[in-house]
DNA sequence: ATCCTATCCTGGCTGC
DNA sequence: TGCAGCCAGGATAGGA
């Protein structure tokens, strides 16, 4: 599914094809995936309007749009776990589960595709509604391990669940969520607070590798849904420790890899490798 | 504060 | 071969 990696390898593709591009119209097969904004609106918003930059904030793609080179709102993308965003030229077949598109005026047409019709296109002038409430960056100077370490300790919920919380650390999705806790030797149930300062700097240090090799292969594409900009699948997968590999040998220690539900989540864990929280005896008072 | 469930959707899979 | 039923999964809302 889509997570960061992924969105940033999106982001990366399709900004040379939209940086400078005045949006020329606007075509919408499901108005739901606009998020609550009339069709008529919507469109009404964005032709017209130049894309003057193309930028991503944890799994949601922005495009800042000009009018008369005055800002004139934003565009604002979720891929949510099917969702496309393809910019191509004439005489392209998009196929039978395009939401909206967006004819550009070099000729070529600005794609959403989704399956699943999960993924929203915001028109909004005020990225703080879709962005405010957004947990730190994983890969910007302000996450660092001191911090990390002082918010787990401030919650009292599982690991996987926290991590997957986009208010506590935005970003992460199921599939980096279970490697990088398998990379800093941690368990998914886990209680966030009984999580200690070596263990925290090499959570720390996991969520960062993890998403940065991920970036460095195009993100991951273990089905059939996530392809780059260019139909290119991501190479991740293949990297994969424990996502999708239940029944198989850790390749740290051989110990099979099991499949969990957590937060009504599929979870994959080494056993050995991240060891299950003891269960703690109430505490009885004399 | 935290947890749990339902909701949104479709294609792919299982089992009969 | 056909079909009903189940499942995954990001985010959010509402209830416990």
């Amino acid at each position: 599914m889509p997570e960061l990696p992924e969105v940033e390898t999106v982001v990366r593709l399709i900004r040379p094809r939209l940086v400078g591009r005045t949006i020329a119209g606007a075509r919408v097969h499901w108005t739901r995936t606009l998020g609550g904004v009339s069709p008529a609106r919507f469109t009404r918003a964005v032709t017209g309007a130049r894309v003057t930059r193309v930028w991503r904030r944890a799994k949601y793609a922005v495009l800042d749009l000009e009018r008369e080179a005055a800002p004139a709102g934003f565009l604002v993308g979720h891929l949510r776990m099917t969702g496309r965003f393809h910019v191509e030229p004439p005489g392209y077949d998009p196929g039978p589960h395009l939401r909206v598109s967006l004819p550009l005026d070099d000729g070529r047409t600005f794609h959403f595709i989704d399956v699943r019709k999960f993924g929203r296109l915001w028109f909004t002038t005020r990225l703080e509604t879709l962005l405010g409430r957004l947990g730190p960056e994983p890969l910007d100077d302000d996450f660092t391990a001191d911090w990390l370490l002082a918010a787990l300790r401030a919650k009292r919920r599982q690991l996987k669940p926290l991590l997957l919380d986009q208010t506590f650390l935005a970003g992460l999705g199921n599939i980096y969520v279970d490697e990088a806790l398998h990379r800093s030797g941690l368990h998914p149930l886990r209680p966030s607070q009984r999580v200690d300062a070596a263990h925290a700097r090499r959570l720390h240090a996991a969520i960062r590798e993890t998403l940065t090799a991920a970036i460095a292969r195009e993100g991951s594409s273990f089905d059939v849904f996530y392809r780059t900009p260019e139909g290119q699948p991501g190479q991740y997968q293949d990297e994969f420790r424990v996502y999708a590999r239940a029944g198989q040998p850790c390749l740290a220690c051989g110990t099979p890899v099991e499949r969990l539900i957590v937060g009504q989540r599929g979870t994959h864990v080494c056993p050995t490798c991240q060891p299950p929280p003891r269960k703690r005896r109430a505490i009885t008072r004399p």
